[in-house]
DNA sequence: AAGAAAAAAGATAGCGCAATCGTTATCGCA
DNA sequence: TGCGATAACGATTGCGCTATCTTTTTTCTT
């Protein structure tokens, strides 16, 4: 192009890339060169830029599972959110690896993302803590203990006790809790809800907490087990809305009726949630409020603004449904 | 590194990428470059590499609306298969325009991505076809007429005549049709299905078709409107599982019963769908399917194999619920 | 009319890698 | 002993851009 119009590459550039004015390029010169690069529909080198600029306007975005819905729609808003800031985003599945999120955000970094976005899996984040060193990083829904990373995450302890309350508040007191990955943060926190609840009412001896995953076959395995028990729970705390879907399918299987056989309650919302029968009782995590913050706070990061302190947890909303 | 070592960076760069045995570097040397290599955590700039080489091992994924439940699915599924096959993902949202599809495809090629799969919009993709000269491109779910460039899309044509057949052996006569984007294939189609039955039956004058969106609000107002016609249709076929859950809500809202004051039929499959009171009677897309096809071919294009002549439509599945 | 200032542009280098074209040791073999 | 074959490595260049430093031209000032 530079020969093509007979100014040199520096110009041409300095135009491209919006330093006309900067550099008092006469206007004159700026449209004979956008012209140009319309006509022969030149698009400028990512890869070049990126190398030449340490920038590449690009965003990574590590979560466990795209498959769970949860997670899909926090995609969806950080996708959306990221594109109208003018960034691109990378989006990778660890698949609930430790090893896995490690070799991502490695890969992510020499790619030149601008920074990360991270649902974290395992139990201490060293790692991403090292690798932020290099490169802003946030945590959205799962962080470390004692982590100094920034994070956006549900009060899962306000909801495991406001699902276990409401729970104590219809009668119950035979309330399993199907968990999912248990080294996670938020599982933690909404078992820690839960243990508090049934504690306060003097029922610690009728603690009950299965499962292991965050799946709706460990829904099914742990509440078919929990069926064929001599004294069944009345309730069951489902965890996350597959394993609520799983608990489902089981209860259904047996032949029970919700509420009045075993009453239902889990975490998670969704667009389907409502139009089920009965309609689900569970605890909504505002996932767009908690993505577009995390974005925010990536986005200052990278602008250098220094609010590495944003630690933030935003109240879960109890949405009442019929199944308890 | 290479001073470190004491190397040149040539032979570092081929220990490195792979290529020590092509040029028999000694394995004395590998293991040290290695070990370097892992000491002090070296990992290549993708960007330097992609600038040299003109391949980023990059995929993009365009999609109208991640948000939709079934392209969530669909980008699951491609993003996990793309990753094992040693690809990354970058994933964007077009919001069902043409102008952003065409802008983000030209974004994409200026990364240098080493292809795309596209859901795309718009009439006529003169665009998209012009671009793939410039690099492989797949079209997943939509495509468009005598187009030349391969695609992988359900059979909506048997969908929509399986579905309003199954309606018609039922005994429905008035049977509205609420569509979702009219340009788009997977539309027209379906359309095209539940206009043949309906005149096969010699219902041509019954035939009932509205809406403009494949969204929850769409199925919403357009069923609202149905509801409080005079003469009330008796079974409502659903273009997609949005449109579905829309509907869905105005007939409870109008105090109805389904299936027995309107029976109610969808598109797409879902992991909630089982699980709703009624379960939803349903042309289920195979959409996993679909997504392992079109990275297959697309890989295979990229590798330089020339099945540009994949133009694959797979059978959709009516699964049967209880609305209908 | 001479000099200073502003306006408009160009020359050069280097980001981190890999393709290309070398060069230097080592060894077998007649 | 010398020669070519092979093994093992290196120097250079350029991918496409932009940051930095210069140069040339125009305009204004006194």
């Amino acid at each position: 192009m530079a020969e093509r119009l007979g100014y040199s590459a520096t110009t041409i550039s300095r135009v491209l890339s919006g330093k006309a004015e900067k550099y008092r390029i006469s206007p004159d010169t700026v449209n004979a060169v956008l012209r140009e690069a319309r006509r022969c529909n030149y698009s400028p080198s990512v890869a070049a830029q990126s190398l030449r600029t340490r920038r590449s306007n690009t965003i990574g975005l590590l979560l466990p599972s795209v498959a769970n819905p949860y997670f899909a729609d926090m995609a969806s808003v950080i996708i959306t959110e990221l594109n109208s800031a003018g960034y691109t985003t990378i989006v990778v599945d660890t698949m609930e690896s430790e090893q896995r999120l490690s070799e991502s955000a490695r890969s992510l970094i020499s790619r030149q993302v601008d920074g990360i976005l991270a649902v974290p899996c395992g139990e201490k984040g060293m790692d991403l803590e090292m690798l932020s060193a290099q490169i802003p990083v946030v945590l959205i829904d799962r962080y470390y203990e004692d982590t100094s990373l920034p994070y956006v995450t549900t009060n899962n302890y306000q909801g495991g006790l406001d699902a276990t309350r409401h729970l104590l508040s219809r009668g119950h007191t035979r309330i399993s809790c199907i968990q999912g990955v248990q080294s996670s943060m938020p599982n933690k926190e909404r078992v820690r809800g839960y243990v508090k609840a049934m504690e306060d009412e003097g029922l610690a001896q009728d603690i009950d907490i299965i499962g292991n995953e965050f799946s709706v076959q460990n829904g099914y395995l742990e509440t078919k087990l929990l069926m064929s028990r001599a004294q069944r729970p009345t309730a069951i705390f489902a965890l996350s809305n597959t394993i609520m879907l799983g608990a489902l399918k089981a209860i259904r299987e047996a032949g029970l009726r919700i509420p009045e056989d075993v009453a239902l309650i889990s975490f998670d919302n969704n667009l389907y949630m409502d139009y089920m029968t009965p309609s689900i009782t569970r605890i909504s995590q505002p996932v767009e409020d908690m993505a577009k913050l995390a974005v925010k706070i990536l986005l200052d990061k990278i602008k250098g603004a220094s609010n590495c302190g944003s630690q933030l947890r935003l109240s879960p909303i109890m949405v009442a449904g019929e199944s308890a």
